[in-house]
DNA sequence: CGGCAGGGGGTAACCGGTTACCATCACTCT
DNA sequence: AGAGTGATGGTAACCGGTTACCCCCTGCCG
């Protein structure tokens, strides 16, 4: 079909050899030589194909990104920063949807297809603790998200604990005490939700309260439509709340439309608050009180030690362990859904 | 590193063509040998190096989705159907960001990246009429978005311009006489700006309106931040206007947040409307009237049609032309931020 | 019992690059 | 002048699959 290198050999009258040197602009050809194969390269309009190369390097140029659910904003948000580290590094991400399913997670891990890419960026969240072991497989990975699942892989989090208080002891300062929990977390996961709600309740019992598990709302999903049910149903049980803490955003983004159907004020009746800073909750009415954690910096993180992972194991054999997780930065960003006074 | 075919095939004792014939389950193959060979390929760990069956393949089971950015959630949920659709016949998305740029569109076309795919699905922003030879390069390309570039190429389109109109109408039957249109596009591009901007002039006209210039608020992104921008260089002009019509839904949801913070209220004081229903607008306070194409459609349209010019390309030699777009249902869908009369 | 059909499986070429190894060649150095 | 040195570029093996082509063997038919 298309021009080959050797085509551009023959028509250059020159080897391959040459040709090759020539596109990945090795120093030793003389300019004479360069210019022939150029305009050999131009007149058979040749491309070059990446499998072959990939086939001889062992490697692709590709790393492949597992989130659970591109239409989640978070993750959106996530995946430009990491394709942006990524390309800052000469990787191509290819992005994978887990749906959060465990099955899912574990099937990537496994899976052949994978053989495709150098290395994967995995953000668990239906791996339990005891999943640790089927991580260990040579192949590089690095995790976003809790170092719980016992696992000797590199890890990058964010402070989900310590934002999680920082957000109660912010909903406590104000002078809220009935603080409804919207969204939850599979028993036994120790992912970002466990991680958030324990936060959120070690600020309660500093404060020397006891969280009401009446004011808990399960969510099954963490979408707006999960979060808002949650809500509802909350509400519905008849419970008295002054404010409603998501354990993210768009959970919380649900919470206050059903806030706002059932005619309740925010912040003046009740205050809300979330988690992940996406750009919806500084344009929602009102604007969203939330955890910022430092997105690029968690993707510029990962990536590189993917990169470094992904450089050793093409080096000697057996690579080394994951170190200590990294833990990013965050910030409490309060808005208008938590405002001291009505406005 | 890991184990080969061959290395499978002295383990089991047979060759790499028995081997080959099992993992690609071939029918004429002995019970008792393709358990060996399962065996061998147990023991050895094997996994099949998808680099090199591409290489022998000649394709590589991927498609390129080219959008604007993935932040944006129309594309989010965008990228997230054409992933499905794909899925479903045996390809693999990967995801290239060209933000809207020209030059990033036309690199993506030319670039030896794209070698590494098997087809394009492209959503072009920045190219303009007279790019269409561009995309006439025998490689598989999809173009999502109107057929002005008049290029043969195959289009999957929405229907922007009755769409809008759609909205305008509505609009002007609610008694919105000073509809603001929030957001623009470059002169000369016929993208979804233009037309969209056509489609809302036209009910105008129709109704026996004149569009007041002043009543336009461009706008340079289509991004929650540059719609709340516009709108506030729009009322900050001082004109007066009963409804705001955003080109899409963020603009609109941006518009609507700067609407509360100038203490308008919606939809008593000010309409309004935007276009795409991402999920945001249902969540939305109050919730947003939109046009919603049917984006399941448009993805697996997209995805069939590139699926059947990569069988052509890989048949014959010239690949025939594009027929005529394909045009996407859609629905306009009333919500409070233009119910009739105010809650 | 020879011949033939077709299932089962081996051999080796091929996909299109990279690169180890080697051969020239032009100079410079002693 | 002979040797040493580095630039230049050719040859062919190799990456790890797929597959065209061929052979062998078994079962069945005449």
């Amino acid at each position: 079909m298309s021009a080959t290198m050797r085509d551009v050999a023959r028509r250059a009258d020159v080897s391959v050899k040459t040709v090759s040197n020539v596109v990945n602009d090795f120093p030793h050809v003389r300019p004479a030589t360069r210019e022939r194969v150029l305009a050999a390269i131009a007149e058979l309009g040749y491309q070059m194909n990446f499998t072959a190369r990939n086939l001889s390097l062992g490697r692709t140029g590709m790393i492949t990104l597992a989130i659970p659910k591109l239409r989640l904003p978070y993750f959106a948000e996530l995946a430009d920063e990491v394709m942006g580290a990524a390309e800052a590094r000469g990787y191509t991400v290819l992005i994978e949807q887990t749906g959060g399913v465990r099955q899912r997670e574990i099937d990537l891990l496994a899976s052949e297809r994978r053989r495709m890419t150098d290395g994967l960026v995995l953000s668990p969240i239906g791996l339990r603790a005891g999943d640790g072991p089927r991580l260990e497989t040579g192949y590089p990975v690095v995790l976003l998200g809790e170092r719980s699942l016992d696992a000797r892989v590199d890890h990058v989090v964010m402070a989900n604990v310590a934002g999680a208080r920082a957000v109660a002891e912010h909903l406590l300062a104000a002078g809220r005490r009935r603080i409804g929990l919207v969204g939850s977390y599979e028993a036994g996961s120790e992912g970002a939700g466990y991680l958030r709600t324990r936060g959120f309740l070690e600020a309660l019992t500093a404060a020397g309260l006891e969280h009401d598990p009446a004011l808990t709302a399960p969510a099954e999903d963490w979408t707006l439509e999960a979060g808002a049910a949650a809500t509802r149903r909350l509400l519905d049980s008849g419970v008295q709340v002054d404010a409603l803490f998501g354990l993210n955003d768009v959970l919380a983004l649900g919470a206050m439309r059903v806030l706002f159907e059932r005619g309740l004020r925010v912040p003046d009746d009740v205050a809300v608050a979330g988690f992940d800073d996406i750009e919806e909750a500084r344009f929602s009415r009102p604007s969203l009180t939330t955890v910022r954690p430092d997105r690029a910096q968690i993707a510029r993180h990962a990536v590189s030690l993917l990169a470094e992972r992904i450089a050793v194991g093409s080096g000697d054999g057996v690579p080394p362990v994951g170190g200590p997780a990294f833990v990013a930065d965050y910030a409490l960003v309060v808005r208008e859904s938590s405002a001291p006074a009505g406005r």
